[in-house]
DNA sequence: GTAATTTCTTAACAATTGTTAATTCAACAG
DNA sequence: CTGTTGAATTAACAATTGTTAAGAAATTAC
């Protein structure tokens, strides 16, 4: 079974042929070290399936600084979902950290297919509450602990390794809402 | 116009007669200060439209700690939309701050509106696109700024002066992500 | 392969926060 | 009205973070 397919059944009970519907309008795409697969400022309706490489969402804010949201990795998916809801401009950026590959494929054929095949509609409800349910931990962890608490849990999750192998710290200090000095300093205390 | 008729125009055109389909399932609710309108780990579906007073919503972590996430005042929902949607059990709870009189509706009665009627649906479209977005809007915040920032943007906020006279040093402190005694100082250094 | 650039680490200092505890102030019940 | 409870402020100290700056390490470009 191909991976995207897999990922569908997690959240609906979508058939082969109602697989097909989706899959038959997939490109491969490969996207470059550093480069953006979606453009804060920009009305952005496609979804990319990481076939292999990673990606890191961020927000520039009003003084320039870039604030890290999340992480991607293979067999996950990155879009601007709100960007693709609502139709307005994305509040964000998703740029690859390695060279990757992406299965694509546009919202407004996923939106044609909500409208007849029940079980896609499942499909969309579903993905929007699972952004919805974890956004809410992510800020629930941002109000509820230290820095180096942040930085504990994410040592303890499952995503873990491939967050300290492949992501550069700068990153992850701005997802932990904190200076690369400081979990420079974090990293050193933990580590005795 | 009904306040709550006025506030559903604002996301979708509605007429009077679908209007009506939802005002003849509200039922009026005094709220007394102090009591819960919604508990944590409870399945929850009923919304709740303010007529008068206050609410705040918030989660009790594995600690115990009570962490504010938002304040509602009158002519706003207050509801576990997660819960409805899910139909799980609620991961926060909220709590009257002031003596509160609501105007309630079940979730499953508007999911059946959903169905029938394309402009009851797409207000809960832009129900659920509503609250992504103002999760989205707190989290950088939380990342972005220090708690001084955060505490000048919530003196800049429309709601500066309902959260400054009616809500407790204490829940704002912990909506802040600080401790009251870390926002007592702030508001020391500010006034100088 | 080497130079240039960027990233990461470490240090020192200033500023901020958390913690514990005492005091003042406000709210509420009887 | 009064006593009790809870909320907010202030103080002192320890711990943490941000900032600036310098040097080491890693990466990138040519």
């Amino acid at each position: 079974m191909h991976p995207l397919q897999a990922l569908i059944k997690k959240f609906s009970p979508i058939n082969s042929n109602e697989w097909e519907l989706l899959y038959e309008k997939c490109t491969e795409v490969t996207i470059h070290k550093g480069d953006f697969f979606i453009k804060q400022g920009r009305v952005e309706t496609r979804i990319g399936f990481i076939i292999t490489g990673s990606f890191r969402q961020f927000y520039i804010n009003p003084s320039g600084e870039e604030l890290s949201t999340y992480f991607f990795f293979e067999h996950n998916l990155v879009s601007s979902y709100i960007s693709c809801i609502t139709g307005k401009t994305s509040l964000i950026s998703i740029q690859a950290i390695e060279e990757s590959t992406l299965l694509v494929f546009d919202y407004t054929h996923l939106a044609s297919l909500f409208k007849d095949y029940p079980n896609w509609q499942l499909f969309g409800r579903k993905i929007a509450e699972y952004l919805l349910a974890g956004i809410e931990e992510r800020m629930v962890g941002l109000l509820a602990d230290n820095p180096e608490e942040r930085y504990r849990k994410l040592l303890a999750s499952p995503d873990k390794q491939k967050i300290l192998e492949r992501i550069p710290q700068q990153y992850i200090a701005n997802y932990l809402g904190i200076t690369p000095i400081s979990l420079s300093r974090i990293r050193n205390r933990i580590n005795k």
